[in-house]
DNA sequence: TTGTGTTTTATTGCCTCC
DNA sequence: GGAGGCAATAAAACACAA
């Protein structure tokens, strides 16, 4: 870390060869190496547009140039298509740099190690922005899929109530206006349908678990999740609406692809394929509540997992901005691309 | 040409690991 | 405690529309 130190190229010294002054802070919070001298600039802002000078040419080209002025401190220039090339080449192999390969790729690439190691700090940086945008593509239309399906069953829940409560009414006209031993008679053959549709409806909203196993099962998840956020080893925030979705959904919660990928290419180690993620059917009645728990309404389609599904359309929506501003791959200079 | 938005290079500070 | 990683950030370089 150069803090506190202005960086200049040393004419004729070769490329990437820098002269690291110490002259106090050079451009406040977060620096950008701004060169000043005498209260201006000394980056010769007026050459700056339009012409397109790699940060580092190879060492001849620097010996010739007379551009750089003996005092002139060296602008901030982009890497050549070349070295960007080979630092792409390097960074799938693996996206973590030893200090052996550092010092070599700077070798080749006429580079201090300090930038190749910055290169990859920014390359990493850049792809788990992407990974995170392909993680929200995937867990939103997942989520999508699963509002839609949510959606169907809270119909047919809907009309399946609504026909048991209809039998009934005609049930209970048939005890009172007929009585006796033919209105039992005729109740007892009504009794079937009003079964078959309160079967039907417990076939659709009911799923035999254990509602502590489920809460328990679902804090579990929710620990691994944030461990796998606190230690940034790899795993990826997206993995909090991973557990949203899975509760959202209760039994009806689609599996989502649960190879998210993880942020880091390469290394076995550095993925997570499977994510352990299962169904979660959590919270007091472990999923939707029967007419016994009380709730007694249409509104008794107040699943927990309803609560979950709005929490996870809330994390969406926080989320939009961050996949609106970017245009998948815009602007990412791909060294192909120069090829 | 200029204003504005995006990308790239680089720094700083904090954190974790050995 | 030092090395290395990451997030946040600055600023140069670049792209592009008006």
């Amino acid at each position: 870390m150069e803090s506190g130190r202005l960086i200049f190229n040393a004419p004729g010294s070769g490329a990437g060869q820098m002269l690291f002054l110490d002259c106090g802070a050079a451009g406040g919070p977060g620096g950008g190496g701004l060169f000043h001298r005498g209260g201006r600039p000394m980056l010769g802002l007026e050459e700056g547009r339009g012409v397109k000078r790699p940060f580092f040419t190879s060492p001849d080209e620097l010996l010739e140039e007379e551009y750089y002025d003996e005092q002139l401190p060296e602008k901030k220039r982009r890497l050549t298509p070349e070295q960007v090339h080979l630092l792409e080449r390097s960074f799938e192999e693996e996206n973590k740099l030893e200090p052996e390969r550092k010092t070599e790729l700077a070798r080749k690439l006429g580079l201090q190690p300090r930038q190749v190691a910055v290169w990859f700090q920014n390359r990493r940086a850049r792809w788990k922005t992407k990974q995170l945008e392909r993680d929200f593509d995937r867990l939103k239309a997942s989520f999508d899929a699963l509002r839609a399906d949510h959606d169907v069953l809270l119909q047919d829940n809907h009309r399946l109530r609504s026909q048991v409560v209809s039998l009934t009414e005609k049930l209970q006209e048939k005890e009172a206006t007929e009585g006796g031993a033919s209105a039992a008679t005729d109740a007892a053959a009504l009794l079937p349908a009003v079964d078959d549709v309160k079967a039907s409806l417990a076939d659709e909203v009911e799923e035999p678990t254990e509602p502590a196993e489920d809460a328990a099962a679902f804090e579990v998840q929710q620990v691994k999740s944030e461990d796998r956020l606190s230690t940034g080893s790899g795993g990826s925030a997206v993995v909090d609406a991973d557990a949203l979705l899975y509760g959202a959904g209760g039994r009806f919660a689609k599996a989502v692809d649960s190879s998210v990928e993880s942020y880091f290419p390469g290394g076995e180690d550095h993925h997570y394929h499977d994510c352990g993620m299962g169904p979660v059917n959590h919270g007091a009645g472990g999923g939707i509540q029967s007419d016994d728990d009380g709730a007694g309404s249409d509104e008794g389609c107040s699943y927990y997992a309803e609560e979950e599904a709005a929490a996870a359309a809330a994390f969406f929506a926080g989320h939009t901005h961050h996949h609106a501003d970017n245009d998948e791959d815009a602007g990412q200079i791909s060294w192909w691309m120069w090829n």
